[in-house]
DNA sequence: CTGTATCCTGGGCGATACTG
DNA sequence: CAGTATCGCCCAGGATACAG
């Protein structure tokens, strides 16, 4: 995994960001820390097990704080690392494209 | 499909530009014209079906134009549309991403 | 509430062969 | 050269049940 070689340094932000659920989770965790249950809220249509390896995932990747508070009912928290914030404005950029892109289809509708 | 609602943006971006192959050819494509062949040598590692798939796709969405000329042997020719090149800010920001994420991994591992 | 543990299915994708 | 046409595998991810 490491020795991969890569083309393209895109193709690493696709590993560590990409893919279905990852760059909503970092998305929504941009505005702030946020409980497992909430994320899946916001999120919407991702089941627990998902959602769990995704931020499994990123926690490895070192994108995400995992923060377990030994109470009942228990209650963890996600938030993005430093590292995970300089990702602040591809998801944005990634956010107005999208935006913009919707704008553009429904004008030619017409 | 159009009638999905969207709860952010970012999943629009996801579906019209996301996946394995779709940011890569879009990025090889910010930098000119390509022919079919030499798009599947720049990525390395996707199939003639996969290229041709993913090629379609972006097409259908109005990212991306293809010309075929009448000759022997064909030639045919991928480049993006005003639209496609709208993601120039974001493809960039993640090559960006992803070469300082290496960096920082490997000044972390020593 | 925040997870594991199983089971199962669709379809994304590769491998391969063939064609205009 | 630039594709289609088939076949088949694999595994991401959903459904569900259970647990700390």
């Amino acid at each position: 995994m490491n020795m991969k070689a890569y083309r393209c340094a895109v193709e690493v932000t696709i590993e560590v960001a990409g893919g279905k659920w990852k760059p909503l989770i970092i998305h929504y965790l941009l505005s702030g820390t946020k409980r497992f249950g909430e994320l899946q809220r916001l999120i919407g249509g991702v089941t627990q097990r998902s959602l769990t390896l995704q931020l499994r995932e990123l926690e490895s990747h070192g994108m995400v704080n995992r923060v377990v508070y030994a109470e009942v009912p228990p209650r963890v928290e996600y938030s993005l690392t430093e590292l995970g914030r300089t990702l602040a404005p591809t998801l944005v950029a990634m956010r107005e494209w999208g935006e913009n892109y919707m704008a553009r289809r429904e004008a030619e509708q017409q």
